[in-house]
DNA sequence: CACCCGTAAGCTTCGCGTAAGCTTCGGATG
DNA sequence: CATCCGAAGCTTACGCGAAGCTTACGGGTG
């Protein structure tokens, strides 16, 4: 993924260059408009990261600028918490998302993420435990290199577990989480499924907590 | 996953919630906010998605008083795109997200999908007492860097000093803590978790104060 | 007809209350 | 101040029974 970052402070600009690079994209950073503006002229970036104060002139125009070229290029705004009027500007003139200065790096992330999920190749989101490795886009699991089948109810019960992980969730949460409201159940049915999932991805994954739950092993 | 819709459009909810179950979501959907309103008193959800027009009160209104009662579960807002002071106003009053109508059913999903990641990966309360770190969250136990694996009984009688710490807690009011109504117990039982928690904790973490009760040692 | 899933039966596990025997404490007593 | 004694608390083994596990089965569904 090519990444444009317009910004001026580099104590914010560079750890979220590097936190990006670190996920194998590739970022430009400039830190004024003109560079900036020649850039997107020649290249064609999958995102746009504008800040919004700048030195040598006005992010919101810029941005008025860049949809009155009719670039399609999906843009997230970089604003400061008490620069409301700029955040509605800015959705108004065609920004598709902000950020809320300072930002946290994963957030900045997920919103990249967010928005360019119109773009076919978006990278699937997966956790690694163990010798799995569980993707939360398609619901796929792999374990030691093999993939495996789970049922529905399976992956309920495991996208939960996973969700809170390390803590215990209690029983009657999960059973909230996979069952309907009128479609609940009497009998063991969840603790088969734990067993199942067991027998599926290793002895040792789920602990059990008598009297409070279960628990994902780190 | 368990989401509450609140929308009173059918055209719009209806194939939301089908498109959601299709991925083993539970999807509990109502068409008003005091319907909305009684559910979320009494079920646990992951995620809320909450439309601001609807025929019975102001959806923004609604979402303050969610707020209000500290309820912190992800709320995504459904907003018609010409909204946009509605979406700020939003946002401030503690929304997580909001989704443009009319949307794409997989943007929502992954809105969703963001706005869980971002609320699972809160920091862990954690309290730290002479060698031991106890996290409140999970209820997990390190002492010197080794965890401790505590029971039911055992796990509830330490929450309650470390709650109250360092006052001393009478044995009658950890007892009404870990026994539920008429399931009340005549013997030492009380004393024996004192004693076994002490063993996994350490000799001199709990106080005895004769005839009062027990309590931590700063 | 293939497969998911709830049910139930039989089995295993282990938390916990119980009680016995011990230690500690603190007040009373001389 | 030293001693004594009973009450309060501590520790430990034990065994019961609830909680959890596993598996086979059959109904339902697509």
């Amino acid at each position: 993924m090519r990444i444009l970052l317009i910004e001026d402070e580099a104590a914010l600009a560079r750890p979220l260059k590097e936190h990006l690079e670190a996920d194998q994209n590739i970022v430009e950073w400039f830190g004024t408009l003109d560079e900036a503006d020649a850039a997107i002229r020649t290249t064609d970036y999958d995102v746009v990261l504008l800040d919004l104060q700048l030195p040598d002139g006005d992010g919101l125009g810029f941005l008025s600028t860049l949809r009155g070229r009719a670039l399609r290029t999906p843009i997230i705004i970089l604003t400061a918490r008490d620069k409301v009027s700029d955040r509605i500007d800015g959705l108004n003139r065609g920004a598709d998302d902000y950020v809320i200065k300072p930002f946290d790096l994963d957030e900045v992330k997920a919103r990249i993420h967010t928005v360019c999920r119109r773009s076919a190749d978006q990278i699937a989101q997966t956790v690694q435990l163990r010798d799995l490795v569980v993707n939360m886009t398609d619901h796929s699991v792999i374990r030691a290199g093999q993939p495996v089948r789970l049922t529905a109810k399976e992956w309920g019960v495991l996208e939960v577990l996973l969700r809170r992980k390390p803590q215990i969730v209690a029983k009657e949460n999960l059973e909230t989480a996979i069952y309907a409201y009128g479609e609940e159940v009497e009998s063991n049915a969840l603790e088969a499924h734990i067993s199942r999932l067991r027998t599926k991805l290793g002895k040792d994954l789920i602990t059990t907590h008598r009297g409070m739950g279960y628990a994902l092993n780190p």
